[in-house]
DNA sequence: ATCATTAACCTTTTT
DNA sequence: GGTTAATGAT
């Protein structure tokens, strides 16, 4: 039992309250994974059957990372856990209850790109305004209905929701919604949401389906709670319904995905379903400065709508919050690359200790340029990912359609890749055949000799011949075998192999690390259907490239605010901070939207444990043309007395070229920073360069024995006397009166000084 | 039917 | 700045 003592009182509670219902505030950084993973631990401990308990996360990575923890307590037990994303779990059961809803269970899971895809064919062949139907706004609209649970009938029935549509000019947003849905379950697809509408179909047209659910899932568990949505909220209010063991764990705080439909009202209002609830607060940081802490707290309450809690810290002061102004992206980037090199030096760290987050991820770009020029090595998470890749879509295609001849998709997508003559008058006349029908496309094409004759068949027929011969090989072969086999016949390692230029290149090493990764799923022992079947189901809802280990040890992570949720970096350094990118444009018309940028700014400050620093540009490139930026708006509701401003251009530059100092230290940050925009860019740069002009062959000294009144000379603070020193020995604190900066302190073992006498 | 050039859109954020 | 749909030439 000696797990238990590595809590604290309330954490071990909260890890030993097992029965009822339970909710866990997890302030940032408080150990939240801790608890959860300890807690299922112990209940397997207790006695319980892994196979009663249900566990659901929101990324994957969060679900493999608590399988890791909690086996490595109870050993292989943990295996057994019904564990994973809501997405994953849900799609599990749905492929055994398939039948029920009419579905294949060997269906298609579409991705966001496969349903955009689709969508934008519907709104053609419907020949509506696709300015008016944005393919993204209608995809919002149903995707939000779904989450909402509203079904054709319901939206069409609806009269807000008709009324909405029709005064913004698009009364013909429910038969959208119903021909999309027709066809994705003429496809066998179901798309993101599905996965959670049909299983909330599923419990509720069947009793008793949902009654084996109940009674399987003793013990139900939710992380990240507060970025449910209410589709979700109901599949996990249905389940734990008999048991009435459900324990959430959460941070309002953190809520930020309200944009995908969570509803952060689930969290705020858990107590009113559950009233017999036990309540537990996690309030203690054990990952960040009290400087980080702090500067996070002080976000936070800016916003009105949370639980009450108070997050502090015992770990040491910390140094202040930098924040770094920059003239242009590129420069911003230059900055950050540097420092991270700086720090990295000085300090003998790993660069693995380093992060760079961000709002958007096309802000990666400047990023990246930097820190490859200074030769640092870096990672990007997220952002286009392995399977988002053209060729990787184009020969997982090829398998989709293997299994699934009728997903439309996969057949649109390489049905003329390579091209083998069918082009698009072949396919519309395929797709208005299919319609008049009411036939999934495949119908069509492996009969087109019945329904057309002329140019054009024997290419079709061919094609329909190929795509047969693979699932006939797929029956009794493994999933590495008919891959490579389709590789090969369908001609798409080929096509690739005969693009000479860097990136054809590219992609076809890609094609044979995908084929790589089949490979190697063909001979795991411990699964016993090795199909390429069973390959696709795993595949369709893994998002990321699943890290891989030991080469990242040593880089630099980029990746947007989102995707760090849950991760902790000790240098941690948040870039753009402007108006209309953070908080985004987007955000600024409601108090809500706001409120979760301000949630997300409050996520991205606490994934720093050590060192936190802010950076923005007054300038910056929007698609393709340069634009100004002003400051976030953030950076002003943020205390200045937790922040380090000493750095910032802006009050050098401020303090050598305005005559006049007001001296009100206590100014808001805009205000502070936004002065010296007045003056031209180009000679401003300048200015700061030249602040200080290093004597010819600076040097650093060694200041082991640097005594008070000594003349230091500083790479650019300039000349200095040395007034103070204290602290022990590594640790030197120096304080210095520079000539044209004033006093400042100095840590020795960092600072670049020269001893002038 | 296919290739090459042009126009249009884009940027939230993700399972 | 970069990708992707639409247009035009072979």
């Amino acid at each position: 039992m000696s797990y238990l003592d590595k809590l604290n009182p309330t954490q071990r509670s909260a890890v030993e309250c097992t029965e009822g219902p339970l909710m866990i505030i997890a302030g940032a950084g408080s150990g939240k994974t801790r608890v959860i993973t300890y807690r299922i631990a112990h209940l397997i401990n207790k006695g319980v059957d892994p196979f009663n308990i249900l566990a659901l996360t929101f990324t994957n990575k969060a679900a493999r990372e608590m399988r890791e923890r909690i086996s490595a307590i109870v050993g292989p037990d943990a295996r057994n856990i019904w564990m994973g994303t809501f997405h994953s779990i849900f799609a599990r059961i749905l492929r055994v209850e398939a039948d029920k809803l009419g579905y294949p269970s060997n269906f298609t899971i579409y991705d966001t790109d496969d349903s955009k895809s689709l969508l934008r064919a519907i709104i053609k062949e419907q020949q509506l305004d696709d300015k008016l139907y944005n393919v993204n706004f209608v995809l919002n609209r149903i995707s939000s209905a779904k989450n909402n649970l509203i079904s054709v009938a319901e939206y069409k029935k609806n009269e807000t929701i008709q009324a909405d549509d029709f005064s913004s000019g698009r009364g013909k947003m429910g038969e959208l919604y119903e021909i999309y849905a027709q066809r994705c379950y003429k496809a066998g697809a179901m798309d993101f949401d599905d996965l959670l509408f049909k299983t909330n179909i599923l419990l509720k047209q069947y009793p008793d389906v949902l009654n084996k659910y109940q009674h399987k899932f003793k013990y139900i568990m939710v992380d990240e709670y507060q970025d449910t949505n209410f589709s979700q909220y109901i599949i996990v209010k249905k389940l734990a319904a008999v048991n009435r063991n459900i324990c959430v764990v959460g941070d309002d705080a953190q809520s930020i995905y309200a944009f995908r439909g969570a509803n952060i009202e689930n969290i705020l209002n858990f107590e009113k379903d559950y009233p017999e609830l036990n309540v537990f607060k996690l309030e203690q940081n054990y990952r960040s400065t009290q400087n980080i802490v702090n500067i996070a707290n002080s976000i936070i309450k800016n916003n009105t709508n949370q639980l009450e809690k108070n997050v502090f810290s015992e770990n040491e002061t910390g140094e202040k919050i930098k924040v770094i102004r920059a003239f242009s992206d590129n420069e911003e980037g230059k900055i950050v690359a540097e420092s991270i090199l700086q720090e990295r030096t000085i300090k003998n760290l790993d660069y693995h200790g380093f992060a760079i987050l961000y709002r958007t991820n096309a802000q990666s770009r400047s990023l990246e340029e930097a820190l490859r020029k200074l030769n640092v090595p870096y990672k990007i998470y997220g952002g286009m990912s392995f399977y988002q890749r053209k060729e990787i879509k184009d020969l997982i295609a090829y398998f989709r359609l293997t299994v699934n001849p009728n997903d439309e998709e996969a057949l649109k997508r390489v049905i003329n890749y390579p091209v083998r003559g069918i082009g698009k008058t072949s396919l519309d006349k395929i797709i208005v055949l299919a319609d008049e029908k009411n036939l999934p496309l495949w119908e069509i094409v492996s009969n087109i000799h019945l329904y057309v004759s002329g140019r054009g068949v024997e290419n079709i027929m061919n094609f329909a011949t190929m795509i047969r011969s693979f699932q006939a090989l797929a029956k009794n072969n493994t999933a590495y075998d008919v891959a490579e086999h389709i590789a090969k016949q369908s001609g798409i390692l080929r096509d690739l192999h005969a693009d000479k230029s860097i990136e054809g290149l590219s992609r076809y090493e890609n094609i044979q690390e995908l084929l790589n990764g089949i490979k190697e799923f063909s001979e795991r022992e411990d699964i016993e259907d090795r199909s390429i079947s069973q390959f696709l189901m795993d595949v369709a809802l893994l998002t990321g490239d699943e890290k891989s280990e030991e080469e990242e040890k040593n880089t630099v992570s980029l990746m947007t605010i989102h995707s760090s949720k849950g991760l902790e970096f000790p240098h941690v350094y948040i870039v753009g901070l402007e108006e209309n990118l953070f908080p985004s444009q987007m955000s600024l018309n409601s108090r809500q939207d706001l409120e979760e940028e301000r949630r997300l700014f409050y996520v991205a400050t606490t994934r720093a444990e050590k060192k936190l620093t802010l950076t923005y540009a007054t300038s910056r490139f929007k698609f393709g043309t340069l634009n100004n930026s002003e400051p976030s708006r953030f950076l002003d509701e943020i205390d200045p007395k937790f922040l380090d401003l000493d750095f910032n251009p802006a009050k050098q530059q401020k303090e050598s070229s305005l005559s006049v100092d007001f001296g009100d230290e206590r100014k808001g940050f805009t205000e502070f920073a936004s002065k010296p925009k007045i003056t031209a860019k180009v000679k401003t740069t300048q200015l700061l360069a030249k602040a200080h002009i290093p004597t010819e062959g600076f040097a650093p000294s060694d200041t082991s024995d640097l005594q008070v009144g000594m003349e230091v000379e500083h790479e650019r603070f300039g000349f200095g006397k040395v007034i103070n020193l204290e602290g022990k020995k590594p640790d030197i604190k120096a304080t210095i009166f520079f000539k044209e900066l004033g006093q400042k302190q100095l840590l020795l073992k960092f600072a670049k000084l020269r001893i002038v006498s």
